[in-house]
DNA sequence: TTGGATGCAAAAGTTTTGCACGGTT
DNA sequence: AACCGTGCAAAACTTTTGCATCCAA
């Protein structure tokens, strides 16, 4: 089965935050989520599972687990809400389809030697970069969809 | 001097909308400005050359200039707001400082062969994307600033 | 027990919209 | 003259916050 609901526990108290119910929970919906969602995408699913959670709640939840870097808060484009997904250990870039809005995870970053490049020919400090790559996956292709 | 106030008209009429004060001024102010702004910043900008307008002119007047492809919208990490640039002809990038904030443009992409290869190995069809890459500036490098 | 977490309600911030009026073509 | 653009006010939407209460450690 993998992961337990205690793990999650464990998790939470090792970042010196409290094993709380709402908490435990968005991190095995987003664990279990293939996909960012955004603040209210992640309340649906908590009252799907019948927990009892207030959607500030949430937001607080996420803030907590952003500053303890077990969640990251992303934006894409042409969206204004903020969506947010586990952690990964490894460097990971978005795949957006512009079709049905689905993300998926780009596994090699193709920058490699590019930020220490970057970084002598502007002399600053780079720290990280984002990139999101957006098209038609195979299903919206052939569909024609373009919205 | 480069471009006149009436080469916006020109520009705005050649793109089926009206040459009005408001959005020849946004795109002078653009024009101008070597990084994005957002509707709010753009919306004093316009107060100080006393281009009377409201904020829901200019929501609607970049609402119409991204339409037409004259403006590009896009948005950065942790800033919830819209940033509104000039379009360029030129496919860019941006290089964000986490101190003064200050976005700059990078103008070699480095993704040219990338998005090909991403394409056979997904089976999307790739229209495009987006990199930015954040640091820290000279200044702000020097100054040890972190926030 | 005690500080952190939550619920609720209200506020804040950004962006959108309805409608009447005004300006460009 | 016709239609698009604008101002104003209100609404919509996302996110944050104050405060009393509750709960995990």
């Amino acid at each position: 089965m993998g992961r337990t609901d205690s793990d999650f526990g464990r998790i939470l108290r090792q970042n010196g935050l409290k094993n709380t119910r709402p908490r435990a929970a968005i991190l095995d919906i987003l664990s279990g989520e293939g996909q960012p969602l955004t603040a209210e995408e992640l309340f649906s699913r908590l009252q799907e599972r019948v927990v009892s959670v207030n959607l500030s709640t949430v937001y607080r939840a996420l803030e907590a687990l952003c500053d303890k870097e077990l969640v990251t808060k992303l934006t894409i484009k042409d969206d204004s809400r903020a969506l947010y997904e586990l952690k990964r250990m490894i460097h990971r870039h978005h795949l957006i389809c512009l079709g049905c809005k689905r993300i998926t995870s780009i596994g090699r970053c193709p920058l490699e030697g590019y930020e220490k490049r970057l970084a002598s020919e502007t002399d600053y400090v780079i720290e990280g970069h984002n990139l999101d790559v957006y098209g038609y996956c195979p299903d919206c292709r052939v569909n024609g969809l373009n919205a």
